[in-house]
DNA sequence: CCCTGTGTCGTCATT
DNA sequence: CGACACAGGG
């Protein structure tokens, strides 16, 4: 995880044009695409549809400026909206100009602007240790401030509330104006959420995803001086994917922009794909209007798919009233028509794909590496990878629940967040009791009214225990011990190295006994994740002086996975939002079925649809040589077998390039939705998920309760399995418990110890009893047990 | 105070 | 199905 964070270093202070590199650079660049890599001076957009080197545009662009000494390394400034973008693209860049790239700021919205944020955010009152909150965070303290404010988190669900600030921030609307606009009642609730969650983010010294990006521009418009530093700084401004940017990366843009105007956008309208997120697709439209004097160059030429899923494609697209004039071609060859495959169910789907993958694989020589399936939602992955596992086909899946967003991780790093931003609640109450250390709800609770009425922080209301008196004397033993820990670490933040640091804290701190209590297969697997932890911050502290606890923290909470070995050989599972930019000789979209693509959902506004389809449109595009298509007659939705029936899409589309998997030619039905307004009801509830749960609601409750008295004796037992832990002796004055002597107990009889763990009120025992009883961990400070032999 | 079992509920995509 | 909240017993 190391590699891919970067710090600045000085540039280089020669900056002699590199001719042998300006060769290298245009040579092998169509006319357009030369003509927009070498018009420097001024605004620029790239329009350019799939596979026409969009991307390679823009870094021979970037290289350009650099070997042609126009721009040094630390003028230049690219923003993408992923790591790997980034990553690639500075890759690309170097491979060009070599170590002329230093000092480069190359990398996402997000980390860039954090990184900025680090440098100058103490004028707006914030340190620079600032702790950055992601979602769930959020929602964390969203729902205490709801509960602050007494409003019913039933009616209002905090989740809608964190989506709705967080678009409002998007769109940069701030708690005042958004309050004398709201109306509803989640516009209501959201109103008075709103400042008190500003100010709980202020108190904790915590930015929210969205505060990265809109911090800076509160800075840039209340410190003119500093936008200036940073407009002069940046001579040459690059945005990938425009077409994706939010109103807030508009502004930023354009504040960034606003003195030299060399600022160069990428984008196609058509691949937009994240308006649900508050991308707003007049951006680009308006890009024109907004620069005048700009030069639009349109890359019309696609070099990677064949002329079959050219068509296609474009018989997607055509369907969508918005959008830009562009006509795309290729000079490729026809190439083999796309294969519709209708199955039976996901597991039967999942069957095909991997049939197909390892026929493809042997007849045509490929690499697994060349195959890419997509999906619309993550948890359609599960019954590929199942498919491809019991083959013994190599994937990985990207996205999904990434290596950051574990519990184990994240609970480590809110140890480590803690240590440098104590005032960081969230992190606090997320460890002050885990390990379990005897602070409960309670003593929790008890500690932040004492901070609330005494108006300090929870960290400031840890550390004065002592003068809490609505807490026992062993509350405040438990949290008192607490403190000592995190003080300790916290003198040590800046003495010793960081990751000796973090291993000796998790280890004092109880996280990897916990861990090894128990031996799954899950907690195995969890502790290897955290010595991965560990060892990426060893490695980022190892890469630079200026790698310090606190900006690994700040790096880390943005990246969502590990640096993987980036070229194994191996089958790539995926969402199609995550396949944007990328390519591979052969795609799978699978899932073709309405209400799950189209989702359900968005198939009522046209302009939702719209999107859907553009969706279509970026997953079919990634595909060089072949594509399939494939639908699942049934499917299991929440646990529930569900019939569907063909996406829509698969009516739309140009069936002169597809064939099915009968040999047969693709049956259509013509507007099956007509735009008129009931169009699609008629299978509507067959996929509608609260039709089921009403229906279903009747008898559920019994079948559950048979099932868990089953549970009951299975996990009593398992535990009894696990308890191999040491002797203790627990004292109750008649004799000792011990594993081996027979006890009686109030409810359960007689019974015989297995196993005794921890000591003093924690102790517990795994205690044997006759008939259908079993095994029963009890807690020995409750269960009174009397020893009988 | 902590754990376990029981019931409820919602589900998309991302930094 | 799985994550989560909550109640109640240990």
């Amino acid at each position: 995880m190391a590699r891919r964070i970067q710090l600045s270093s000085p540039s280089p202070s020669s900056i002699e044009p590199d001719d042998g590199a300006v060769d290298r650079i245009l040579g092998g660049l169509n006319k357009e695409q030369r003509a927009a890599v070498t018009a420097t001076d001024g605004p620029v957009m790239i329009i350019a549809g799939p596979g026409s080197g969009k991307t390679r545009t823009l870094t021979h662009r970037i290289a350009y400026l650099l070997a042609t000494g126009k721009a040094r390394p630390h003028e230049i400034i690219a923003l993408t909206f992923t790591n790997k973008a980034a990553r690639e693209m500075r890759e690309r860049v170097q491979r060009l100009v070599g170590d002329r790239t230093r000092g480069m700021w190359m990398g996402t919205f997000h980390s860039s602007f954090a990184r900025l944020l680090r440098r100058e955010i103490d004028a707006l009152g914030y340190s620079s240790d600032f702790s950055i909150y992601d979602t769930d965070d959020s929602k964390k303290i969203i729902k205490q401030q709801m509960n602050r404010l007494q409003l019913n988190t039933d009616e209002v669900k905090p989740r809608s509330v964190q989506r709705t600030i967080s678009s409002a921030k998007n769109q940069m609307v701030g708690p005042n104006e958004y309050s004398s606009m709201a109306h509803g009642r989640l516009q209501e609730a959201t109103a008075k959420v709103f400042p008190a969650y500003e100010a709980a983010l202020k108190r904790a010294n915590a930015l929210d995803f969205d505060d990265l990006l809109l911090k800076p521009v509160t800075l840039f418009n209340q410190e003119p001086d500093i936008l200036e530093r940073y407009q002069e700084r940046w001579q040459y401004v690059h945005i990938d994917e425009y077409q994706d940017t939010n109103h807030v990366q508009y502004v930023l843009a354009k504040q960034l922009a606003g003195k030299h105007k060399n600022l160069c956008v990428v984008g196609d309208d058509a691949q937009s794909i994240y308006a649900f997120r508050g991308a707003d697709i007049s951006n680009i439209l308006s890009f024109e209007r907004d620069y005048p004097g700009a030069t639009t160059v349109r890359l019309e030429r696609n070099y990677r798919s064949t002329e079959n899923i050219l068509q296609l494609a474009d018989s997607i697209i055509d369907q969508n009233e918005d959008q830009l004039e562009k006509t795309l071609w290729t000079d490729n060859d026809q190439g083999e028509k796309i294969l519709l495959t209708e199955a039976l169910s996901e597991k039967d789907e999942a069957k095909k794909v991997e049939q197909k993958i390892r026929d493809l694989q042997l007849r045509e020589g490929l690499n697994y590496s060349d195959f890419a399936v997509l999906y619309r939602t993550n948890a359609q992955s599960r019954a590929i990878e199942e498919a491809l596992r019991r083959e013994n086909v190599p994937y990985r899946v990207i996205g999904g629940v990434s290596f950051y967003q574990r519990k184990e991780i994240k609970d480590v790093l809110a140890y480590l967040k803690l240590l440098v931003n104590p005032n960081d609640r969230a992190s606090l109450e997320r460890v002050i009791n885990y390990p379990t250390r005897g602070i409960g709800a309670k003593t929790q609770e008890r500690l932040r009214n004492y901070a609330r009425e005494q108006s300090i922080s929870l960290w400031q209301a840890v550390e004065q225990v002592e003068q809490i008196d609505t807490l026992s004397t062993r509350a405040q033993n438990a949290v008192g011990k607490f403190r000592f820990l995190i003080a300790k670490y916290m003198g040590q933040v800046d003495t010793e190295p960081v990751d000796e640091l973090t291993r000796e804290l998790i280890q004092d701190a109880g996280v990897l006994s916990e861990l090894r209590k128990e031996h799954t297969r899950e907690n195995l697997r969890r502790w290897e994740n955290v010595q991965e932890l560990v060892n990426g911050i060893a490695e980022y502290t190892a890469s630079s002086d200026n790698a310090t606890l606190s900006t690994f923290l700040q790096e880390v909470a943005l990246l969502t996975d590990l640096d993987g070995d980036d070229d194994p050989d191996q089958v790539t599972l995926m969402t199609l939002h995550a396949s944007k930019g990328l390519e591979y000789p052969v795609v799978f979209v699978t899932g073709l079925e309405e209400g799950l693509f189209p989702l359900a959902k968005a198939t009522q506004e046209r302009t939702e649809l719209e999107e859907e389809r553009r969706l279509f449109y970026v997953g079919v595009t990634r595909a060089e040589q072949w594509l399939f298509l494939s639908w699942a007659r049934n499917r299991y939705r929440y646990g529930k077998q569900e019939h569907n029936t063909r996406s829509r899409f698969l009516d739309e589309i140009d069936s002169s390039v597809v064939s099915t998997a009968g040999g047969g030619r693709l049956r259509q039905k013509k507007n099956r939705f007509s735009s008129s307004s009931s169009g699609g009801t008629d299978n509507y509830d067959d996929m509608d998920p609260h039709y089921y749960r009403q229906n279903l609601r009747g008898n559920s409750s019994k079948s559950k309760k048979r099932r868990t008295t089953r549970t009951v004796s299975n996990s009593s037992s398992r535990s009894s399995k696990n308890s191999s832990g040491r002797r203790v002796v627990y004292d109750e004055g008649e004799g000792a418990i011990v594993p081996g002597v027979r006890v009686e107990h109030g409810k359960f009889g007689e019974g015989k110890v297995q196993s005794v763990e921890g000591s003093g009120d924690r102790a517990t025992a795994v205690v044997f009893f006759g008939g259908d009883i079993g095994n029963k961990k009890l807690k020995l400070k409750y269960a009174r047990l009397r020893v009988i032999g």
